[in-house]
DNA sequence: TTTTGCACTATACACTTGTATATACATACG
DNA sequence: CGTATGTATATACAAGTGTATAGTGCAAAA
């Protein structure tokens, strides 16, 4: 019989007057999340507390927790993708296009929204639903990269085996890094960065050698 | 004002007259488990209900229900162990050594003790506890691919760039397509097996064609 | 002005959860 | 025989959950 009284967990915390945003509601769930709790093991009430309204405030914004969630995936793969676009904008600058874009994803696990690690964490657990938003999100990533790979190619004439396939195998194999990477701390990232380059590296070099091989014959 | 009367869900129905093993308690909870739900989702009532016993006596048997589940992962590790090393059986007669050990890996997802679902879901989810589980299996896998790339190096005189980080990376997208795999209609399990064979013949052909390059410079 | 609609709140209900406490009933041992 | 000991039980409680219903206050529309 304790809470749920004049508690106003931070988030309002006295300054806002009344209306409260979807995004809000979405940020408040964001900081509930630790290394080990899925979004949808948060209780609506949990989110309203610590958004700060009603606990029926809840249903003027979302239907479900879930629904929250999927926004939050939403969310986190457009951010996504922008770190992505940027990333390929430094990497026409500078060489070793692989680590360049490694190193902004795995960046991008210390920002301030932890979106990425939703997306990471999402992906595995969760509603159909979930699984689908966060499918999504996967397939514009390979897309991307699928694209860049084949015209890579066209410039330097290495073919690639099977581009989707290879695009399939570094995204996935990227994320799982990633999620590897997220619960660690900071400085035993470089390692599974560095190890996620020559991953990667050996997939390319793989897909670009069977390529030869199969023209060949 | 339902249940908890005389419902006696299941798996004791009338036959067991009354001592219950650790063992019941995780089979009643692996039933519990859909595609959607992990294993620490399950609340310690539901679990008891679901093996017949009352709420009370789960505590003869685990302390908690992440208890069980660290319990759970173990069992899918060794079983999961079982099932590579009879894949590496049939590895010395038939061809094609990939394939087979990926059909084998894939088919155990049917298999009546959904063990595999199991270790898929909660490598990304639950307790530093429940990682570390899972991690220690994964790292059994490796393991023992790592030792197989080396003997086969020596045969074939293919050698292998980075044994331990091909094998990682292959360990790891097995389990990952596995997990797509995972939930799918069984019709389309094919072709996830068929992408993840070329998958890993990439990352080969590209291990053994970065370790010539490094040779020979 | 009155009215209408919206965003939010308060109270309440039925239900589940983990666990504390106390109790029954077998079997094993002196 | 008694009497521990281990395993199961029922009952109970405080806390938390999702949500139904009703109400409040305020801004824009009539």
């Amino acid at each position: 019989m304790n809470s749920e009284k004049k508690i106003e967990t931070a988030a309002s915390a006295g300054k806002r007057k009344k209306p409260i945003t979807a995004q809000d509601l979405m940020n408040a769930a964001v900081k509930l999340l630790d290394s080990h709790r899925s979004v949808s093991s948060l209780s609506l009430r949990e989110i309203a507390r610590a958004a700060g309204i009603a606990p029926n405030s809840f249903y003027r914004h979302f239907r479900d927790v879930d629904d929250l969630a999927v926004a939050l995936i939403d969310q986190a793969g457009r951010s996504l993708r922008g770190v992505i676009r940027e990333a390929r904008q430094r990497l026409s600058l500078e060489r070793s296009a692989i680590r360049t874009s490694v190193e902004a994803f795995m960046e991008q696990l210390d920002a301030e929204q932890k979106t990425l690690h939703i997306l990471l964490r999402e992906m595995s657990i969760g509603s159909p639903a979930f699984r689908q938003a966060v499918d999504r999100e996967l397939r514009f990533f390979e897309d991307e990269l699928c694209e860049e790979l084949t015209r890579m190619a066209k410039v330097t004439g290495h073919a690639t085996y099977e581009p989707a396939l290879a695009s399939k195998a570094i995204t996935r194999l990227v994320f799982t890094m990633g999620a590897a990477a997220a619960d660690l701390p900071p400085e035993e990232r470089g390692q599974i960065i560095d190890e996620t380059v020559v991953m990667i590296k050996m997939i390319m070099e793989g897909a670009q050698s069977l390529a030869k091989r199969s023209a060949k014959k």
